[in-house]
DNA sequence: CCATAAAACATACATTTGTAGTAGTAATGC
DNA sequence: GCATTACTACTACAAATGTATGTTTTATGG
């Protein structure tokens, strides 16, 4: 269980601690948007799930609320859905690729970036 | 309702059909490795829920079983599959080839047949 | 024809996820 | 010091998913 698996919502959730570094529960749920905000019981409730997963802690409490942080990293979490989904496609990268360009989503600018990291690693590190 | 939103297991059971074109229940159920193979009525309670998502159709019957066809492409499946990954990460693919990167799953030959297509795709059609 | 085997169909149940209400408790404003 | 407010803790519930059992129907071999 290194890698809780993160639901959607979870994931949203997760997005404010790891870009605040740590949060309420209130603070949390303000950070979604207006219009179509959870209730904070349902923010609570998930935070909670999070916890006993281990995916966030209690850090400390100030006056009557408790802050949150996250005790999983947002690469971790994110390269937990990647490897998921990879699974899907039999591990194979090709047809993600494929997709993501169809749809238009792939720059050739995010391209040449990859490229050049891998050309980076391949010097480093040629076990690969 | 374009692209109806299928689970792992029920994704796994589209693969033989995208993969033999047609398939009974037993077969679609055999299709799975002898170790950890799911009970017929499994498959077939899957498959049934399928059938109500239109992502499935039955389209004979031989003998006393029943034969089904996909009626959503493999590649409509999978692009629904990294849209809705894509979505939690903002839409932006950079988080997702780095951790393709990362993870080793992505070679520069993937790399290089992208750019090609992308370069090819470019010429063709500049509004993108 | 009819017993049997296979498949269909209906139903059930646990878990996960999204959603939220309610009751109790703790700070805070005067 | 106490009312009000905000937050916590507990509980509930529906939809989706994985899993399967029990019951009925349909072919099929003799």
């Amino acid at each position: 269980m290194a890698e809780p698996k993160l639901s959607k919502l979870e994931l949203r959730i997760m997005e404010t601690l790891w870009r605040n570094g740590q949060a309420s529960i209130r603070e949390m749920q303000e950070a979604f948007p207006e219009k179509d905000r959870p209730a904070y019981t349902t923010i609570q409730t998930t935070v909670y799930r999070l916890e006993a997963k281990k995916a966030v802690q209690r850090i400390k409490k100030v006056g009557n609320f408790h802050i949150f942080a996250a005790a999983v990293s947002r690469r971790a979490a994110q390269r937990r859905l990647i490897d998921d989904l990879l699974a899907l496609f039999g591990g194979r990268s090709q047809p993600v690729m494929a997709h993501l360009i169809e749809s238009g989503k792939l720059t050739l600018a995010d391209v040449k970036e990859a490229e050049k990291t891998l050309l980076k690693l391949e010097r480093k590190d040629g076990s690969r």
